[in-house]
DNA sequence: GCTTGACTTAAAGTTAACTTTAACTTGTAT
DNA sequence: ATACAAGTTAAAGTTAACTTTAAGTCAAGC
């Protein structure tokens, strides 16, 4: 089975043109031509899923084109290519562990409206608010570019 | 007590300058200032962590913007901030089920490259790749522009 | 009193990831 | 055979979210 560019944006939802970009980035390395167009095989379209997995935890196109680099070049670069596989599963792991808190914070403000709501006013929560389980929540940076020494302040966060 | 803007940055490893364009957009509306420098207080590092959750789940700033503002003008405002809120709690428990699919494909990529390493070649999974449990990966839209009608192509996935 | 480091602003610059445009080709249906 | 829908390229444009720059203010320590 073959699909064309449309064909393959339309099961994707994304744009034609971000494949055309995708594939201007050396994404799909295997897809051919026929007149000139894009032809898309079945086992194209297994690699655009893994392909939107790493786009789903963020991972740069440049890194993607890193891995589908060392996929041409085949067998000898299968260690590294589980490395890099091995890595980005650990990010998904610690990004689902984030959301996961991040979801406890809105399930906390869930609350906190509900309560409000019913009596009418926020300034009954003022008191709650500096109990809040939200407080539990670990501090854990957004920003991962100064990685290294520990949050040091997060005692102040009590 | 009270933070410098170096402190709260210090303390969420993010830039000063990240803090100052978040304030410029209107995010920090409660921070006051002293002798024209920010002085940060414990409800605003509280108001800091929900806004990191926001971000997280990537809540463009406008939206935040939004929130904000809405906040400002109190008790009025309480059912729409209690339904911006369930909106994006929604959009985290999304996100936390997608990204549990993605680490299913990378389960199996680690165990495909360890087959693979041990065989000392890839050639040998052609055939199991195609009968892989990555099939069972739902495909979800990665776009969500096109909201609507279903994926009639779901069914050719397998 | 002078240097230093942390702060201030407004404005310009950067980057990634698309998206659009313009000019063109190709395959299919009437 | 002619229109039209869907494909093509290269290049320019867009957007969000910062980040950097330049020029200045302020408080503390020597």
């Amino acid at each position: 089975m073959t699909y064309s560019i449309g064909e393959i944006a339309e099961m994707l939802k994304v744009e034609t043109s971000t494949l055309r970009y995708y594939d201007q980035m050396g994404i799909f390395p295997n897809v051919k031509k026929v007149n000139g167009r894009r032809v898309f095989t079945d086992d194209d379209f297994k690699w655009l899923r893994v392909l939107r997995c790493m786009k789903k935890i963020n991972m740069p196109i440049k890194k993607i084109q890193a891995y589908v680099q060392l996929a041409q070049q085949g067998d000898q670069t299968l260690k590294e290519r589980y490395q890099m596989i091995l890595e980005q599963k650990n990010v998904i792991k610690k990004e689902i562990e984030e959301l996961q808190k991040c979801y406890q914070e809105f399930e906390f403000k869930e609350w906190y409206y509900q309560t409000a709501i019913e009596a009418g006013t926020e300034k009954i929560l003022e008191e709650v608010v500096s109990n809040a389980p939200t407080l539990d929540v670990d501090i854990i940076p957004q920003n991962f570019k100064k990685e290294g020494k520990e949050n040091e302040f997060s005692s102040r966060l009590g």
